[in-house]
DNA sequence: TTGTATGCGTTATCAC
DNA sequence: GTGATAACGCATACAA
């Protein structure tokens, strides 16, 4: 009778099986110190007929490493982030490392709850798009417990961590500047823009500077709103602030009622601030009974896969999601991999340009 | 100096804090045995001051248990797989368990790979759809040393596991009713059909029972196959066998050709096998200039997220991918966390009903 | 109720 | 080159 738990064998059994020591046989199949030719070749044949798998468990016991990195996003089903998570996840598969993937869907309870988790598996590293700005003390005790952090996409500011993401001012400007030169002068602009309170909105586009290298301490559709000011400033045009929909929280629901209220000043095209926007942008636009482009041009920040199926197709900004999951586990792999040098422990600050893809949604006026 | 290597209390640090034996620690923070009220209270204080965690590497290494499970799709950005993932983690998640996710691109060895992965992690169970029905003697190795397997969408029929999927041949019959009650008569129909051979599909087609509740020992796209066979059968509508196409392999290039050469013989509608074929035919559709409904009725076997833009909205058949997900997890979990007494390892063989989503992609003749 | 001792499967440190 | 043996951090049987 079979028992009722799975056996494996371990290197007990295999250092038997090929009359060595486990000594021996560990450094065999381990790939470590001294083994001889003819030693080594029963030690695999052995370990092949028993069906021999090394227990990560115990060699992460000692080793402290767990071959193994965390991931959290907000929500694993938007197209964003499933395609970072494969990119991440085959770019470690690669690297001889395991993703565990987590999503809050914009809880911090939960963010906190995986975290506490990743220690429990003692993981390497992790890379984790925040659910909130201002409520990240879990994160910074994650840091300075030594564990090492890579932010995508959001990122907390004064966090001590690597972050990877698009430059989105410039890529909010290049969307701008494409409508404005298509002679647009009444851009709308739909983005959660959570952190300015509606009533400092125009103190804000006027705060906003021409230029700023610095790392960005605003969540992403504050800095594409940068971006959209910027290329209005340099065209010379004075943005209405009633062409700015603030939905304050971030569901393509809210979406679509500030978009209707954007509708209501007469834009003659609009820019999402990512592709949860525009699916609730879009909602707005059908529900006006708008035709694109003839009523309303359309920007979507966010290459979402059906704006190619829709008629016409929609000109979209696409992120580069697999850049940005190669990038975030590259620099986990490098750091788990160093040797003994304690190198300085230097953090990477990834901007990555993504691209325009233009169609058909945007008419010249 | 901090030191290279990041440090976590264990449970003789937080012993010694507390003044207590690692043992009594061990029980006050493992929640087992015997522990005094007091004790235990100081115990949780020691631990919280040294932000203790507890390393699942050294109780797994003793429980054979690894609180985790590892899951295996053959493409994580695929909208399916990724609305799966996120219930599985989700579930999990409330059941204390994690989830490593592999991501193989259709290729038998990445498959291979990452099950031997998992096997040194020493999973709790695995989830897998997989790569393919004629290679999976790896499946069955870890099957057959202990593993619990519970196989999504696809089945490999003689492998000794659970089951979670759609009842697709049910499913495919409700679609291909549905366009017959509309009058239509030469329904095409796309899908992968990899194991039919194109000379034998005539004879397949005649092979097929009106009624067969056993466990189909087909892919998906075959399943549906005779659910779009049944329903004709049962109106009395004699099936062209030019309407049915092809691709002979799972890429929306492979669709879209076929399905050029399905329009070549004047359907009046079309049901594709999934998503995947959906956005083929699509592209097909958009090639030849055909109008959706007037020119070509439409229901896409899995509910993509764009169908719902496009202009019409196209009418289809949603899996139940939360469902799906739970249910796998449900499984999984219920094995893992059972009790000494041996019940005698019993399969199971879910079958969910999905839902048609009727828009207004279908004309009445 | 608490403490002591032993083992899980590896790797590392020594002698040989 | 090889082989004992001691860790790693936790859980468990058993003694106190």
């Amino acid at each position: 009778m079979p028992g009722n738990k799975q056996k494996h064998a371990t290197l007990v059994d295999v250092a038997r099986a090929a009359n060595v020591s486990v000594a021996t046989a560990g450094r065999a199949l381990g790939n470590y110190g001294y083994v001889g030719a003819e030693a080594k070749d029963k030690i695999l044949k052995a370990a092949h007929a028993l069906n021999y798998r090394k227990n990560l468990a115990a060699q992460s016991l000692i080793s402290g490493k767990a071959k193994t990195f965390g991931m959290i996003v907000s929500d694993i089903g938007i197209e964003f982030y499933s395609n970072i998570i494969k990119s991440v996840v085959n770019y470690c598969r690669g690297h001889g490392y395991c993703v565990l993937i987590y999503d809050t869907h914009e809880s911090v309870r939960i963010e906190r709850e995986a975290l506490a988790i990743f220690q429990q598996h003692r993981v390497d590293g992790i890379i984790v798009s925040p659910a909130d700005f201002r409520n990240a003390d879990h994160l910074r005790e994650f840091v300075s417990s030594g564990g090492r952090v890579v932010q995508i996409d959001r990122c907390v500011p004064d966090l001590e961590s690597d972050t990877v993401q698009l430059d989105n001012r410039r890529a909010a400007r290049e969307c701008t500047r494409k409508l404005i030169a298509a002679g647009h002068r009444r851009i709308g602009y739909i983005g959660e823009l959570s952190e300015i309170r509606p009533a400092s909105l125009r103190k804000f586009m006027a705060t906003s500077q021409p230029v700023s290298d610095a790392r960005q301490p605003f969540a992403p559709s504050c800095q594409r709103l940068f971006g959209y000011l910027d290329a209005h400033r340099e065209a010379g045009i004075e943005v209405c602030p009633d062409l700015i929909g603030r939905t304050g929280q971030y569901s393509d629901g809210a979406a679509c009622k500030e978009t209707g209220k954007v509708l209501a000043h007469a834009p003659t095209a609009l820019l999402t601030a990512d592709g949860l926007m525009t699916v609730g942008a879009f909602r707005a636009i059908r529900a006006h009974g708008l035709r694109i482009p003839e009523d309303l041009s359309f920007i979507s920040f966010d290459d979402l896969d059906w704006l190619q199926f829709v008629d016409p197709p929609v000109t979209a900004f696409a992120h580069p999601c697999s850049r940005i999951g190669e990038e975030a586990a590259r620099i986990l792999i490098k750091w788990a991999n160093r040797g003994e040098d304690a190198s300085p422990l230097h953090h990477e600050h990834v901007r990555l340009a993504g691209s325009l893809i233009e169609r058909e949604s945007i008419r010249m006026l």
